[in-house]
DNA sequence: CAAAGGTGTGAAGAAGCCGTGAAAATGCTG
DNA sequence: CAGCATTTTCACGGCTTCTTCACACCTTTG
């Protein structure tokens, strides 16, 4: 937050940490580009009006290099410069007075905006990588390896849940839908499928790991330390 | 624009036209919808308070299946309303009376926005080259070639997700539109279109990969070192 | 030590999916 | 309105995938 009034500072530091954003602030243009630069923020909020420098050179020095949201504070309704700042590169131009929420909704919509929801879905272990996003399994014997839309399925809900055991029942219910229950078998089947296709040795698993009258496991201890 | 003010509508209209921006108009919620879902905007303008539907209703129905930036205008200064509005989805919230300065200005940071990953908008493999950008493609034996638009849109689809599989259900959602999640047969058809118009050897494709029950993968292993 | 339940195989028929060519319907252009 | 390009629909053979089953193996339990 780049705002030299110590009062919207204070109330908008108290609003912002209330809802667990975390929040920096400078006084100055010169000083907001240094935090900016330093604290890598998701979401930059400047007030028009500052002591040192115009407001459109503190977004457009924003932008020089970085792409984070930037929203305009400003008591000026003035025209000229609203398109000004969006034009030097603000997102979002709201005017003093303000309400807390809208400002607040204004936050998380340009939050929302910037973040392309990535969840980091590849797993990799020593013998194989996992790519859920792509629905891509590569071995690093054989390269591209080929599964069924039932395999698959199947995989992505261990790995999803991978560490924890799964239920027989989960894993039907999941796959399956919630008419097979009791069909215990195709698990049997297609686990086996799997490990064929994926464990290094598959009457010896590593990876998929049945937990008797239970269900099964995914674990990807990185082994690291042999024994 | 969805909008069931003649006057704003001829307004807006006028000034957009002018600046080469192309405008289709819809006056209610429902056909505002529909006509999203056949002209995939770059933008839309809603106005709240349309006489079928909540304003967040149509929100949340574009933000359904769509990641267009979208745009309210409003009559009510009233905050609630505002961030529902952004809540629902929307990017922007602009207040009439309003200056067409100003809402140019946010249409201009709305479209920069939505416009970064262009991260290579032009393709080329060992046998052909698209460009995204100019919509066009290029064999290396016979030069250009001409897509039809549903062609060109499921190329597209694939392409801009190379590398990643694509489910049935997401390309025929993002070429077809919502309702025809079920019509496998189109994909079949049209995908043997292109593998006809791109692969050199359609009957065993290279690049417009089929994976079984599931969808489609567009890959470009620049073939590489073998082994 | 024998019985019982749960698990790992391999194989075979059934079911469903894909590629294909072509015809009917639709929309567009002049 | 005719002529053309495009989209939608359909039915077939060939192939992949799913389901089902029988049997061997293991571990636990009385």
């Amino acid at each position: 937050m780049i705002d030299d009034e110590p009062a919207i500072c204070r109330a908008l530091r108290i609003n912002l940490t209330a809802r667990s954003y975390e929040v920096k602030t400078a006084s100055d243009g010169a000083s907001g580009l240094a935090t900016v630069a330093r604290e890598r923020p998701d979401v930059v909020i400047v007030d028009l009006g500052l002591p040192d420098m115009d407001g459109a050179e503190v977004i457009r020095g924003i932008r020089g290099w970085s792409t984070a949201p930037i929203i305009v504070l400003s008591a000026r309704e003035n025209e000229v410069t609203k398109v000004a700042a969006l034009d030097a590169g603000a997102d979002d131009y709201i005017t003093k007075p303000f309400g807390m929420d809208e400002l607040l909704a204004r936050l998380r919509a340009a939050v929302r905006r910037a973040t392309p929801a990535e969840d980091a879905p590849v797993v990799v272990t020593d013998d194989f990588t996992i790519d859920l996003a792509a629905k891509r399994v590569r071995t690093n014997a054989d390269g591209e390896i080929k599964l069924t839309p039932t395999q698959w399925q199947l995989l992505e809900v261990l790995v999803r849940n991978r560490g924890k055991l799964v239920t027989q029942r989960q894993l039907l219910h999941d796959v399956w839908g919630p008419a097979y229950s009791t069909e215990a078998n195709y698990l049997r089947v297609y686990v086996a499928q799997l490990r064929r296709k994926l464990e290094p040795d598959p009457s010896r698993p590593r990876y998929l790991l049945t937990e008797t009258g239970m269900g099964y496991r995914f674990e990807n201890e990185s082994v690291a330390a042999g024994s």
